[in-house]
DNA sequence: TCCAGTAGATAAAAGGTTTTAGCATTTCGT
DNA sequence: ACGAAATGCTAAAACCTTTTATCTACTGGA
């Protein structure tokens, strides 16, 4: 900044100082139009020298641009939204393009209030994303002027939505357990009500299917609790008892494995068990650590911030629901090396 | 949306519908200069009918004020950015500013992208936040033509900054601890070369002095296997043991707790422990659940949102670092009532 | 009747940038 | 040497809103 007072530079600057007009800068600046390559040299040195960046209002104003996008989620505590906006920032960071972060709270008045503000600044495009799969959005999303990206959510087919392949990961996890050589597969997940939770019994109750096994579901709230009680009432059945256990979580998976310990069942020599989120503060401290599913959010995110940025540069994009694969990350409880 | 074309609405929409002039129509919606009541009625009744809103772009524009704020954050995973943020957000959204999430990871070269990207937009004010008091911001925020504010970080004499008070937070858990009876009581803590952890031990240590007893602090890194080790070490040596343990954080405590149930004693009857930073998923499902000190996230949040309110509004605003008292979450692990 | 004052409305400027159309000047081809 | 084409630059319009200064018409007072 060598401009005496603290106004900002302007291009108008840039002009004099090169003793050129406003458009022959801009010009020169952008790589527009005729302009000889001495004057541009001198142009872009100058500029440099008095620290001159475009108003990024002025140009929105005029480009319909406004290089920033809104993100709505419903999540105030973050397990699942933060790394996805990373994501979705760490795709957008280098364009330009930076992110408005609206936590709704689920509660439709901020919602509206959230997403009027982002109209008002003229948005590129809105990414909402949420805690699970089957929430709508707490305001109307369907017909706004700029488009609509849905991560971690599903939303209608003429949109585009990216959400984690819960089947497959819940495939990666039973068949890293058979390949084990583990026979009596448990389930033990969330509430039934949760799409992603019937669809990983789904996959689970196929996998098992092929060996004429039909396998077991317990159903129940999320939460380290729930795992302690379905594994007191797994043991209070006859034998035999499950040679391992597939989570719905890793919270669940925490309360189940703490359970078997303290009933003097071994993980994983008695008992295998398999996770699924990869949430690190829960599934690293697990004794032993646990084996678990990663959803990949934050790719997950970067794949959304990548569609948006195509679609507000009008590149045609596939609509409809995108599964991104999942991975298993393996660490100490069911025994594998 | 009357408009037929996907145009949004302008104030000239309004002004042509209306049958005045665009000055008469701003006027009118504004309340400003010498308007009739019946035309400003009748403008405020068009542009409610097509739904006009005026563009931030073009407002932002003239009145240099974007209604805008970034927040640059050095935490992708967001135990603490997220709730600062949602209370940083639920301050401003009232008044119609939208809040730029940064996430820099910590690397300077993201940070610098992501802060030119902010400068170029005109966002009204920056807000920094850190993982822990005592770090840097990882690009230079020393010189900017708008106001900094500092959340959970401490910046320079010159700016504003809101940190938790944690030498209150720290007596606030031994008091509660010396009511409730116990006398021979421990701190088992993170690294020492956290400003944080250090202001703890001292106010632990500042507690216990009055009664003349010096208090045995244990360092060490963050963490569940920590509080296993250190659980380790104490039980390792002569009697007396120690009849409560104050930790420094709530995944220490959890190892703590489960440690002292490994070793046969039983929290709170024989040992009592409390934690620090009340994270809903280690405290509520620790078993017993956790009495813990909240450090109150959301509110400092809504507290540096609000000073960086009054900042760009001109207002002044006390100067220097304001400590912001914590609170005790009683649970079980103590055995109060 | 004329003047002053006021109410109500508006044209124009400002904010910073990009783009279009157009103006000189030089170069080229014949 | 002359018309055509290319080169280098610029004025002005456009984006949308707010504000200042100005203009018109009317009211009331003398």
């Amino acid at each position: 900044m060598t401009l005496g007072h603290g106004r900002r530079a302007t291009i108008r600057d840039v002009a004099l100082a090169a003793g050129v007009s406003i458009s022959t800068a801009s010009n020169a600046l952008n790589g527009q139009g005729r302009t000889n390559a001495e004057t541009r040299d001198r142009v872009k040195r100058v500029a440099e020298e008095i620290g001159f960046r475009p108003n990024a209002l002025a140009r929105g104003l005029l480009s319909r641009r406004s290089h920033s996008i809104g993100i709505i989620t419903n999540d105030t505590y973050g397990r699942l939204t933060l790394p996805m906006t990373a994501g979705v920032s760490e795709a957008l960071v280098d364009h330009g393009v930076s992110v408005f972060l609206c936590a709704t709270n689920n509660d439709p008045r901020l919602a509206r209030l959230h997403l009027e503000a982002l109209l008002d600044k003229q948005v590129d495009g809105i990414i909402f994303t949420a805690t699970r799969l089957d929430l709508a959005p707490p305001v109307d999303l369907s017909s706004l002027p700029m488009p609509v990206v849905y991560a971690f959510a599903e939303g209608p087919d003429t949109s585009v939505s990216f959400v984690p392949d819960d089947s497959q990961g819940a495939r990666l996890a039973v068949e890293h357990l058979l390949s084990l050589g583990h026979r009596r597969i448990m389930h033990i997940t969330g509430p039934e009500d949760f799409v992603a939770v019937r669809r990983r019994a789904a996959a689970y109750r196929a996998c098992l299917d092929g060996r004429g096994d039909k396998g077991e579901v317990m159903f129940g709230p999320w939460g380290e609790d729930w795992g302690h009680e379905a594994v007191r009432r797994m043991l209070a059945r006859p034998e035999p008892r499950p040679d391992a256990i597939f989570c719905g979580s890793d919270e669940t998976a925490r309360g189940v494995i703490d359970a078997l310990r303290d009933h003097g069942l071994s993980v994983p020599a008695d008992i295998a068990v398999v996770g699924f989120d990869n949430w690190h503060v829960v599934a690293a401290q697990t004794r032993p650590a646990l084996t678990t599913v990663d959803m990949g959010l934050k790719e997950l995110g970067r794949r959304a911030g990548l569609a948006m940025l195509d679609l507000t540069q009008g590149k045609p994009v596939p609509l409809g629901i995108k599964a991104l694969g999942c991975s298993l990350v393996v660490r100490k409880s069911c025994g594998a090396v």
